[in-house]
DNA sequence: CCGCCTCATGCGGGAATTTGCACGAATATG
DNA sequence: CATATTCGTGCAAATTCCCGCATGAGGCGG
């Protein structure tokens, strides 16, 4: 990787994240904690960011008001998306869902080795567009605009012909008896099918999900590999999920 | 292979990757890394490219490249786009190829009528996001980064599953014996299937692309119906097109 | 056809850069 | 104050860079 592409995705990381953690940008770069600081130090004399014990801050802190909200906001989602993007390996097949959450995902991906990336979003292939690394393969058909995902009989038939190793499942509603579900029973029958046709299906979820229904089932705990949760959710909440044999994995 | 030619293959990396890695270029390419080198260094002198240690980088940062794009949406381009857009009737099927101006057509579809439009861009695709009364199929496939469309086999095949009534083509070049041209073969035969499926094919040009030719031939001018150009353009350089038997269709 | 020139290319070698590791100093945390 | 990170520096290995040179292809005038 090329100490200025480094240089580029750590901005990145601070300008998302609104910190950059020393330690966590070596593991996830593959690169010596030195390596980083060195970076980060360079940065620093060129007044790109502020270095701080640990890592850096930007230069000028972040407005507090829109800015904190909108962390507040999204802070649970980021830490799902980076999450589930740190489970990409070299050279494997990833469908991606369509949602802010599998949005997340897509941000975070990894951008320093090969893998192949395919939705039914353009979107999430629009947040692809700089990606240096991924191939994308865009699944087509009607576009449903609520939820800006192609279906119909000719995405579902594109889908069959592509094998994905992860899908990220995205969903309104989970809930321990009653499964996944979704509002849109177009959408239902296209990421059953998703899940179907893919090796692994984990679904990310933040709080405000749990324990909810909505009207179009997609898919039973038991068909999904594992659920993807804040780190910040508590034990209780969990607890009925487990029980079903859902394997989770907090961010 | 000629110098050029290989110092156009970097920029095409550079372009899509957003960055070049010398070693791996001259892998590819099959010369030595020394000869990369000099061209990267030839071509930073030139201002087309920074180099940085182990390969190059955009000149340009890629995060001004957003509204950057968006702000050379010219005059010339909104009009082509509105004119054009002038041209869809209740119920046709319309397709879009990708690109600006074809962009701008999007942004200036009707919205008191129903209609199908069809298109291959995820960006196109996004731009119909909130539009309310066009059905949008996107056509899938492998998505090459640098223009951001479907090509490849599926979306070949995906095309000829429609039958539009106009085809708005975007293209980079168009010459009066020549034709049209653009600078991805891909592409090149992406457009040229989407134009052979479809009743009518419109190009809409500015300026700059008169009378200029890129690497790839998409079509003669004798396969389109018309095109639509800037109201702005004198009659002396549209003589030629209009003499070669092409509708000019002044914005 | 020949000699001459130009230019791109690959190669060798020394310089420069980068990177990971080790070790002592500095800093946070309880 | 004790402990655990984190930081900075020196150092060695690897990689990359640049310069000069030889080779060979192609162009051009004689």
């Amino acid at each position: 990787m090329l100490t200025s592409q480094r240089q580029t995705t750590i901005l990145d990381i601070l300008r998302r994240d609104g910190q950059v953690i020393a330690k966590r940008v070596a593991e996830s770069l593959d690169v010596s904690e030195d390596t980083i600081r060195r970076d980060l130090r360079e940065m620093a004399a060129e007044g790109l960011l502020k270095r701080v014990h640990g890592g850096a801050m930007p230069i000028a802190p972040p407005l507090p008001d829109f800015s904190a909200r909108r962390n507040l906001s999204s802070n649970e989602k980021r830490e799902l998306g980076a999450y589930a993007a740190g489970m990409v390996r070299p050279g494997q097949t990833i469908f991606l869902d369509g949602g802010t959450t599998t949005e997340e995902i897509a941000r975070h991906l990894p951008r320093d080795f090969a893998f192949t990336l395919v939705t039914h979003s353009p979107t999430i292939a629009g947040e692809l567009e700089h990606h240096p690394t991924a191939d994308v393969i865009l699944i087509g058909g009607w576009l449903y605009k609520h939820s800006m995902v192609a279906t119909g009989a000719a995405a579902m038939a594109a889908i069959s012909t592509v094998r994905p190793d992860i899908f990220f499942l995205g969903v309104t509603a989970i809930h321990p008896s009653r499964g996944l579900s979704t509002g849109n029973f177009e959408e239902a029958a296209i990421k059953r099918h998703i899940a179907q046709c893919s090796d692994q299906t984990f679904v990310a979820v933040t709080q405000e999900k749990l324990d909810a229904v909505s009207p179009c089932h997609i898919l039973p705990l038991a068909a999904i590999s594992g659920m993807i949760v804040p780190r910040s959710l508590g034990e209780d909440s969990l607890k009925p999920y487990r029980n079903a044999g859902v394997a989770i994995l907090p961010a």
